[in-house]
DNA sequence: GTCTATATGGAGATAGAC
DNA sequence: GTCTATCTCCATATAGAC
């Protein structure tokens, strides 16, 4: 770098600049929760985001890109719950995995959550490829990992389950179709709706007998 | 009809077309399985089926009409399963609901199931106009739901649960990532993981309490 | 840096020979 | 009825003016 000393002119323009990216982050988090990472065009992106494509191609380098820099952001702010989470040192494990899962369902209920599906696609193939998104994965899945275990040892969830299989149900709950096929129904509230998944969720993992 | 009346001829010709159908269909739900609607191409389905673009499109008017007759047979055989185990009076109506939601989860980790993506592509805009499919999909739902309300009063269900949350759960189970996570780990067997789901699910089911 | 206009490629669908 | 070759559209990505 030629000036690594930031003047207040450089620091203005970085805030418009993480202004147009946060738009077109939203825009690509609602499309890519609505519609899908295939379904989605680079120009719905643009025009929800309010700029036009070519700006949106200066911005992110490719549509790849673009819904993998969504995942990453997606998995950033769930590291930020889950170490918040970590601080409460007198809830008990379940509860942490409860409330993270909360979070999560919450997310996608707002059409926040970038869920790339479970199919095999060519996004998904990208992210396995994507150091800083694995190590991000990497990272949730041993702190989920840690509590899955205590919750086990205390009784709160079922010890002859895998903790594997434990660990996917926790990430299937955020692109759970349930979420979306009650609220559609509109005689629910969206907290009504994840309460009834962590419901019946939680009481199969504590209770379930092999 | 001109000749209502088939000839032998006719039908080993009838035959060798449902043939060629059985095997486009095999292949279509090979791929809606591992990648989706969007993702998969009539090029694909043409080659896994063993025969050219042209011919694929002489048999079906449409990747839409193909993706959709690929559900309403799934239906169909769904409806089917169902019919038997109302033979059953003395199966107990949860234990008829966990044998058609094994069915479903066997189906879908065969790669047998061409589920179709919870978020709004243009197919499931298709299918709902689609007056066969609805009317399947409503006579399932029905029948279903008699099972449901009768294990609700069972106390094998909640009764707390709503109704349309129960149904929602168990057409879930259909699409659940948990089933490819766990079968690309390798660890477990296609029975080994179903049942571990089956148990998750119906234990909630049983002791929820809201 | 942002736009309009355009290049490029891929996939749904079809023409026409056999 | 099946194939090869082709049409056509649309979505990703870019060129070039301002």
């Amino acid at each position: 770098m030629t000036n690594p000393v930031q003047t207040p002119k450089s620091l203005v323009k970085a805030k418009l600049v993480q202004v147009k990216i946060d738009a077109v982050m939203a825009a690509t988090n609602l499309l890519l929760a609505s519609r899908g990472y295939e379904a989605m065009t680079m120009d719905e992106v643009a025009l929800q985001a309010g700029l036009s494509k070519a700006s949106l191609y200066n911005l992110f380098d490719s549509k790849e890109s673009l819904a993998g820099e969504a995942m990453i952001q997606v998995l950033r702010i769930g590291l930020e719950e889950v170490n918040r989470l970590r601080d409460m040192a007198d809830l008990p494990a379940v509860q942490k995995l409860r409330r993270i899962t909360a979070w999560a369902m919450r997310t996608k209920i707002e059409g926040k959550m970038p869920s790339l599906p479970a199919q095999n696609s060519n996004l998904s193939e990208a992210l396995k490829a994507n150091e800083d998104y694995m190590a991000r994965l990497f990272e949730l899945s041993m702190k989920l990992g840690i509590w899955v275990g205590e919750a086990q040892q205390n009784g709160d969830i079922a010890a002859s389950f895998p903790s594997e299989f434990v660990l996917y149900n926790l990430y299937a709950r955020a692109c759970d179709p349930v979420l979306e096929a009650l609220k559609s129904e509109g005689n629910y509230s969206n907290d009504e709706i994840v309460n009834l998944i962590l419901e019946l969720h939680f009481a199969g993992m504590r209770t379930a007998r092999l």
